[in-house]
DNA sequence: CAGTGGTCTAGACCACACT
DNA sequence: GTGTGGTCTAGACCACTGC
């Protein structure tokens, strides 16, 4: 990366003291231009993807980043705010801008809003884990249009349940595609110990950047009353989530079944 | 407001060339200072909660307002920018900043997440509304705790069904505190065409800001499986909602159970 | 055309963390 | 003290809207 040529205007707008250098340009396009700081954003996701920085540690200070890209460190700013805004880098004052990771005791579980009815904080410690099943199969076709792969691709899934203060609470289900996940054992999940999206980025170098769910009611199978210890007619939250990385590639399929007679699903509407 | 005098180091930190007017301070506290632009943007805050500035009206230009508050156009810039993040304010390049409000096509149910399960628009068209009852009542602990009253205190209680392509789909009990609303009545949310925030917003000068959920799956009790004419075994979704004005202040509480047939709640975890 | 928000710069100084 | 992010300024120019 790091790309010395000069980082400036390459399709039109903004900046008084320019003297645009005009690179890419498809023949005949949209007008299509983005700002100088988009432009920067760009770049910084490419080293994020690359694994050129990797989560936990610092990316290169402000002044150093305006220097290379031969902007001014307004502009490098600005881009660093959006993605930190996004959550994929995290400022720290005095001490430097690092990339986020799933694996800090205080963000744990960023994407599990399931949250106890009374204290709102771990007042039951950690999940007890489970895992029931981590097989290799074949994506169904739901599966596949989830993953953005083609039915029939290998995938891994897995089926695992959480237990709070030893209550059966979550059974999830959940499918990865078999490629980046190359390795993943039963084993490696018992035995990992964190979330298990930390796990995906020190092991796989895949890092979950956001996720969309979609939450129904629904009634148990004979199957998921059996692991979840519940009767035929408790109703369950259905939370199906997408998780992407960067680029908006789906990489996991999850389908969780919530049991929420002491625990509530939390959302803040902004 | 405008408060010509200096806006500037009520407390103490930043900037060059200030010649601190130090006001407020509270005897002993905390060191507690904040930003010029923080504490700008409480000076917006005042004027919108004020009903100064009211929704969908243009608040004064950047330019103006730094020239008001006597800072620099960037610092109003990054006041303005924190409100419109909190969707309290809309920039329209070229046009001017607005007060948002609920009252927009564009963003009609802000705080509705249930979408039918294929094509997230409105292919169905706006909900048919049902005001089932509106009455005055006393608050519940319950009820009184989520709107920081007390309990005994008079509250408006709604209650109402909404359907899409003629299904009954949620069933809404909806609590309000009655001074704020004196005068509603159910002719009045029976014929009033648009979001119910949006009649607040008109009428009662309330404007929501924000909410929190909790999200639950539930059976329906015998008038519940009336209402939404369904069997007593089909699982719900029950959403409680506290919605905010200005200042935190809570000005709504409301439960509603969504049939989740060919509906989902969707939600983005960023 | 004038007015508004949007981008960019260059330089100054403050707050925080580490050494 | 040095280095990092955080705030603030002043001024220039661009992009969009509407008269």
């Amino acid at each position: 990366m790091v790309s010395t040529a000069n980082a400036s205007n390459p399709a039109m707008p903004s900046m008084g003291a320019s003297d645009a250098i005009a690179v890419q340009q498809t023949p005949v396009q949209t007008p299509a231009f983005s700002p100088l700081y988009q432009q920067i954003k760009v770049l910084l996701l490419q080293s994020l993807q690359s694994g050129e920085w990797k989560p936990s540690t610092a990316i290169p200070s402000e002044v150093e980043l305006a220097a290379r890209f031969k902007v001014s460190q307004g502009t490098v700013r600005k881009a660093i705010d959006e993605l930190a805004a996004e959550h994929l880098l995290v400022r720290r004052q005095g001490k430097g801008t690092f990339v986020a990771t799933h694996a800090e005791h205080h963000v744990q579980y960023r994407f599990l809003k399931l949250i106890p009815d009374n204290g709102n904080t771990n007042s039951e410690g950690p999940a007890q884990r489970r895992i029931i099943d981590c097989k290799r199969a074949r994506a169904s076709a739901d599966v596949a249009r989830a993953l953005a792969i083609r039915a029939g691709d290998a995938v891994l899934q897995v089926r695992r349940v959480l237990s709070f203060s030893q209550v059966p609470t979550i059974l999830e289900d959940l499918w990865l595609p078999a490629a980046p996940f190359k390795g993943l054992t039963a084993e490696r999940l018992t035995h990992y110990d964190g979330p298990m999206y930390a796990l995906f980025e020190k092991e796989f170098a895949v890092r979950m950047v956001r996720a969309e769910e979609e939450i129904r009611a629904v009634l148990p199978d004979a199957q998921q009353c059996e692991l979840l210890q519940v009767g035929p007619h408790t109703p369950l939250l259905s939370v199906e989530r997408i998780a992407y990385t960067y680029n908006d590639t789906p990489m996991e399929m999850r389908r969780g079944l919530y049991l929420t007679d002491r625990h509530h699903y939390r959302n803040a509407l902004n």
